[in-house]
DNA sequence: TACGTTGTGGACGATCCATTCCATAACTGA
DNA sequence: TCAGTTATGGAATGGATCGTCCACAACGTA
């Protein structure tokens, strides 16, 4: 009986969503976000509370999706393809970073970065979001163990760690400056280094040839 | 002939530094800084002009600062320690964040985050910091190769750019949430997967025995 | 078709914040 | 001691911003 809303909420997150990532959210006024979703200051309050509130929930959204986008790439494969989309993953992650051409990084460390240490729900939820993750990539790194392409006798949670880590440094260097070229041998040169069986040794390490400096 | 200061430079900048860095950018008011600093808004603007060029400086002494502290930690000793100065390095630098309790994480990362997008101001100086600590890695990981503690098969430009991908992401994955314990252990982890001279394996990336999940 | 309920969007009020202003203080050189 | 110059700090200002409010719109139901 009551009127229906004339808007899309998934719509409407998604451009919050931009606004809070281009600029923040204490750069972020409620005024921008009605002007990028078209909603008035009545339907986006109605809707979703305050901005903390709306903040919340998109940074939630987010952290879901990253997680999401993981499991897609990871889980659900043959043992013998484990190495491949560990690979896959760090490299899409770096990509990702890489093609940001805009730079505004991940709304994940962005929002982790300027709001985790006064608000516990971001700080909660960017936490969370690291442990799923992880155990996402330790799974793969015991499957690629499992197999015979990863040394069996290293921990796989100090692999799963390490990589987590450099996916998310790649992320940070990136906004900090660094070349998409750079970026991308970064993420090879995580996955060459990964201890192989023992007395294989990986040759990826290597001297790129045609860079000059 | 004209009244003197009555206040440290140094340490109201410093003050300074403590506020943008606990509460961001936007986040801070110049009151708060007035009341950080002791300082009164007459001086504030008469010795740094706007809030803008305050952080610009606080953020450039920053910047400053974390080269300076890699290049003592860096330079200067014989290659035969060189492996050893990168390790120093590195873990100091996990064991900064580790030790950070209040999980501020590192100006440079907080500011380049909320920043870089939009003052290219900052996103100068954010990546000549960058490209000034891959130097000093570099050098430092040629001094290994010459003394054969580092496959000198391997591209030290790589390796340079993946541990400062390491380190910036270890302060990352600290800011987002990750255990003190494990961001040492990423330290590690990332030192003992680097390439040793052909035909030795290094056995420090093994399981931890003392860890049980 | 009339009514009740909820959505809509822009105007409004209260607050906040960066910056300026100014009366006064402190100091030096003459 | 006096004059000139800069520092000081708090009040004032002007603009921005969050959240509320309200008159009106749209829809289902009787």
């Amino acid at each position: 009986m009551p009127r229906p809303r004339a808007f899309d909420e998934r719509q409407v997150l998604e451009r919050a969503r931009e606004q809070f990532w281009a600029t923040g959210y204490a750069g972020t006024r409620m005024d921008d976000i009605a002007r990028a979703t078209g909603l008035g200051k009545g339907s986006l309050y109605g809707a979703f509370g305050d901005k903390g509130k709306l903040f919340h929930r998109v940074f939630g959204d987010w952290c879901t999706a990253v997680v999401e986008v993981a499991e897609e790439r990871l889980t659900g494969g043959p043992d013998a393809e484990a190495l491949d989309r560990l690979s896959a993953y760090v490299h899409l992650m770096a990509e990702n970073t890489a093609s940001d051409t805009e730079r505004r990084g991940c709304l994940l460390a962005k929002g982790a970065a300027e709001l985790a240490q006064h608000d516990p729900a971001v700080a909660g939820r960017s936490a969370e979001t690291m442990t799923a993750l992880l155990a996402l990539l330790r799974t793969e790194i015991e499957a690629a163990q499992r197999h015979g392409d990863i040394d069996s006798a290293a921990d796989p949670e100090r692999l799963a760690a390490l990589l987590l880590t450099v996916v998310r440094g790649i992320e940070a260097v990136g906004k900090a400056g660094m070349d998409p070229e750079t970026l991308r041998n970064v993420a090879d040169t995580a996955l060459a280094v990964l201890p192989g069986p023992e007395g294989h040794e990986r040759p990826a390490t290597g001297r790129t040839p045609a860079r000059e400096n």
